[in-house]
DNA sequence: CACAAAATATGAACACCGTTCAAAATACAC
DNA sequence: GTGTATTTTGAACGGTGTTCATATTTTGTG
């Protein structure tokens, strides 16, 4: 057999990547396979690992899509619409990161499988993971200790980067636990209380603690 | 073939946790099977099976075990040789939810697979976990909020369940991402500084909130 | 002690999985 | 047209968890 040139190598991906994201709307990543895909795909299962190399390097295609997803679903930060000295208050530091926490959470909810399989897919080695992510989610971090500098301008660069990274990780914690149901078990979940109780506390202690004095 | 009784039912559990903890010791679960762990029992795997029911419901048993062993790893109360003025002051509540986290994050770093498995492990269906698993929550939880209570006495109960389940998942969520390295790259992951600036920063904002004014 | 009956470990078989690879079929260059 | 290079394919491989008839041992009974 040989190249039927229904589609490109590109086009594959992107079919490829489309159903896979649109099984994730329903089920986890662990009941879809690269047999079953193909299958759905009309390729055989050997095309696709041409394609991709393999099914772990498809599903980590698929991971590079979400982090664009998630990272187009966050508010961005509208610079333009807010006055130097407004940016530089506690009251908008807290409205900004409770925002971007329970955009978090929305897109983890809201694309739950998806957004598991982001964290679920270990790589076979610690083999470094890929830049494109490493970029991404320090992008991401750079915003958030930005913040956190604005607000309170005495703290060193070391300081707000703990911080960020300390209030990112409780983000993400709560929104594991919140989507996992491992936890807390069978009562209502109130992942965006718990967002607001923890961005609400931590800022207002940090924000103390900074204070000049 | 039949009945060889070298090993009562009970035994062959036994056996087959020890043998796959001691797995989890240096490599993660997904590198075991029912059929390696069978082979190197000297059973087969049908008799695994007749014994557990099925693979998942015997990784289910080893997490019940690391359940178990995490709880003993956990310092307890000591409630004897602390004053009850003592008790209820800010100081103590700080130290002693630093010291459940670090022991925690301690446990999470020494038994990183095992711990992993814990969480990767998901249910089938999201068929209600089993009694045991939601006991042992349950029972952590409660100190917590008995901490937190006893801190902040104007706090109601919901307050305090609200809080101990934000700090909670906040804790779970810095010793996750502290050991995927998925989050923060390449650089030295500072775990332990993370959850004291969490603790310290969200305990002394919730006391202040539920001061007596 | 012998024999029947219950219990149970077994291994072959099944349906899947991801991956490899020689061969076949197409596309392209001349 | 012809020849060559490219690419899809399907069969095969070794792996997975699970099922089940069978063979064997233990147990209960006469």
């Amino acid at each position: 057999m040989a190249r039927r040139k229904d589609h490109t190598h590109e086009q594959i991906r992107s079919l490829a990547i489309e159903a896979v994201l649109a099984h994730l709307q329903q089920a986890p990543a662990s009941d879809m396979s690269l047999r079953k895909l193909a299958q759905q795909l009309g390729y055989s299962p050997g095309t696709l690992i041409n394609v991709f190399g393999s099914y772990d390097l498809l599903l980590l295609s698929v991971n590079a899509h979400t982090l664009d997803q998630l990272a187009a679903h966050l508010p961005s930060a509208d610079l333009a619409s807010t006055e130097p000295t407004e940016l530089a208050t506690l009251e908008h530091t807290h409205l900004r990161l409770l925002a971007l926490a329970s955009a978090y959470l929305d897109f983890a909810r809201q694309h739950r499988y998806q957004w598991q399989l982001l964290f679920d897919h270990r790589l076979p080695e610690d083999e470094a993971l890929p830049v494109w992510q490493q970029q991404r989610i320090s992008d991401l971090f750079a915003q958030l200790e930005a913040l956190l500098a604005a607000c309170s301008p005495r703290a060193s660069a070391g300081e707000c980067q703990r911080a960020a990274r300390t209030l990112w990780a409780s983000v993400h914690g709560i929104c594991v636990l919140s989507l996992s149901e491992k936890l807390f078990t069978s009562e209502v979940d109130d992942g965006p209380a718990m967002l607001a109780s923890l961005i609400q506390h931590y800022i207002s202690a940090w924000h103390q603690a900074h204070k000049e004095c």
